[in-house]
DNA sequence: GCACCTGACGGGACTAGGTCTCATCACTAC
DNA sequence: GTAGTGATGAGACCTAGTCCCGTCAGGTGC
């Protein structure tokens, strides 16, 4: 017999996610969290650097992952051809069976700025990320910034789609769409307007 | 002879970033920014709803110069055109006198993520700004979001060569050869890599 | 000249996020 | 069997942030 449950770390977050739905993120407390999940405020803390981050866990792992696909695209490939590719490398990430907890999730992040606050930290983080990795192949500044954001848009997009709860595409095929989409768009950037 | 001190707010955002300075923002506390300005933690509070928007007060306001610029451009403007006179219309408030509190402003922020949380936030409301007044416009998605991307991210660039410390050159020259050389990088981004 | 209101401020109680230190004890290694 | 490891509990402690109440100069009405 065990002296602790197993899988702490995943019930904290499940815990949380629960009772920030149920009563919001600011009526929410660390104490009733940790109590839900069997443990204590320390234990909460041990496993995550703050409140927010409960929602926020092992965003740095994944968000590694378009880097990682910027790196190793074929060196012939065009700055945005990368960054594509480093689109598609999230789909191991966004898979069907995730799409309820991430449907919740934007829901309470959605109804909370300090959580948006948060949510926009690590949005820079990965464009950063990206431009770091389009750099490293030889794309030059501005250019490497400019795919970089491109990319975050693109990606902000399908995955509001795809974490829409009607949503029943697939996250792939929604980023390979965003990013289409936002080079046809770029092209008529210069062009007079629409009215 | 008046019962208080005028310019309680200026005394506080002052004292604020002295104190940061001097000794960092983290082991500032309210307290100590209160008592410099010869005030009290009640007081601060009363001005700014936390410790970080001490350094962020009058964003909202100066952000909605280039909404409201990008909104009265004449209607014949490409969405780009419109972004640039944006761009434009935050000459009136970065000049050369508000340079050494902008300068010393960023450094503090650079050497803390919590702050550079709260300027990300207020970058997605400025992007966001933007992009309704494109909407406003007849742009339609995502080329409203995209320009409004685009001249965030030459902001972005200008703003950072214009607060630093060297840095002599004026600031609405910056922002458009800021946009101008993101405009000619967009053109690269689908042609072959340097290297 | 007097009463009244307004509004910025001081003071202090209170909650909760976050840090830190110490004790506990099932499990593991040797 | 003994010593270490490591996730946890317990609780003191600090500070950000909220709330309520009291104070009092200046302005207003009469």
């Amino acid at each position: 017999m065990p002296r602790w449950e197993p899988d702490a770390q995943e019930r904290l977050v499940q815990a949380a996610l629960d009772l920030f739905v149920e009563q919001g993120y600011d009526d929410t407390t660390v104490a009733q969290i940790a109590e839900r999940a069997r443990l204590t405020k320390s234990s909460f803390f041990r496993h995550f650097p703050d409140k927010r981050e409960v929602l926020f866990a092992g965003q740095d792992v994944f968000f590694g992952l378009p880097a990682d696909a910027i790196a190793t695209a074929p060196s012939k490939a065009t700055p945005l051809e990368a960054v594509a590719a480093g689109l598609d490398a999230l789909g191991s990430v966004f898979t069907p069976d995730r799409h309820p907890f991430a449907s919740r999730r934007q829901a309470v992040i959605a109804a909370n700025s300090e959580l948006q606050e948060r949510e926009a930290l690590k949005r820079l983080a990965f464009s950063t990320a990206m431009t770091d990795a389009l750099s490293r192949r030889g794309v030059s500044e501005p250019a490497a910034s400019l795919a970089a954001e491109l990319g975050l848009l693109a990606f902000r997009t399908a995955f509001a789609r795809w974490a829409d709860p009607a949503n029943r595409r697939e996250y792939s095929e929604l980023a390979r769409e965003s990013l289409a989409q936002l080079q046809a768009a770029n092209a008529s950037l210069s062009s007079a307007p629409a009215g």
